[in-house]
DNA sequence: ACAATAGGGATATTCTGTATCCGTAATTAG
DNA sequence: CTAATTACGGATACAGAATATCCCTATTGT
């Protein structure tokens, strides 16, 4: 069980959209080439990240990708879920139903107690990605990142932001 | 990203062998049936589990497995594991070293800010499946199950365990 | 008018999960 | 001792998902 690199992608596309200043909007070949990933493939983790209401776009030249609600706002299980489905990482196929000593038709109280265990794990890691919003990553980076880099590589998405 | 229906039967089958007497196996033809499952194909769950050394198994006729320590030390996350890898869900691929904006050959300090969160995560559902035993899972299903299905099955299970 | 953009559809490729079959070695029941 | 039963591992086949590319369309800024 592992994670599209497509999550990786759109994480690391929506930290750069974070930093960017109001109402400026940074295009897929940008955002490709700063991660040294393939745009067109790249494109289709956006346009998730768009259709989950995300993001705003724009068409046309200088046209490209803003976030669309503030970095304090968004939140890492918003891209994952974007991205991933919002679908529970464990499947309960009920094969208790199957156990042979059970009359025809049983029907069964409630979910499975296996599967619940599994779900709350489930909530669990959820709950740890909705805690870490990308304000919270921002100041991380700008923490952590060599200052050369750092103002390089702004200065380098704002001169191709549109 | 979804765990393998292996995770599912898995912990489905360990729940039946925490409940044999001491001593006794069960054949992976038995748990196939019990659970309606394919023979042949459970079988390479089981043997995940063997593998991990947390069942114990016999050849021959009477053959077949049983928990290889006590119900109250075997968690959840031991059986996820054997079956799923202990792997991480999150890969960093470090696209952050693909940044044109970044000297040839730098070389980073520490993981990923984004990756560090991810694992994070990671753990928390870790650290969830391993607070749960299949003593607790054992104590909720005498608690849930009908009573009747309930004993039918372990009647049932103690006919075929050798 | 032209160029650049997001978006979507179609397609190909690779990899993983699912499933089956068979051969081997070990062990028990008769 | 013989035959049946079992776990185990390897080989193979199949389906679906992830990865990746290509092309067409509509929109928009210069």
């Amino acid at each position: 069980m592992i994670l599209k690199s497509q999550v990786e992608w759109a994480l690391h596309c929506c930290a750069i959209l974070s930093g960017l200043p109001e109402g400026r909007y940074l295009s897929t070949k940008a955002l490709a080439e700063l991660h040294g990933l393939p745009k067109e493939y790249l494109s289709k983790a956006l346009q998730s990240l768009s259709q989950a209401g995300l993001v705003h776009t724009t068409l046309g030249p200088s046209g490209g990708y803003r976030l669309a609600k503030s970095a304090t706002e968004l939140t890492f299980l918003d891209v994952v879920e974007a991205v991933e489905g919002s679908g529970r990482t464990f499947v309960c196929q009920n094969i208790r139903a199957n156990n042979p000593c059970r009359p025809k038709g049983y029907c069964e109280s409630g979910p499975c107690a296996v599967a619940r265990v599994m779900w709350e794990a489930d909530e669990a890691w959820r709950s740890a990605l909705r805690k870490v919003t990308f304000a919270d990553l921002g100041k991380t980076l700008q923490a952590e990142v060599d200052p050369a880099i750092w103002s390089g590589t702004f200065d380098w998405v704002l001169k191709r932001a549109g």
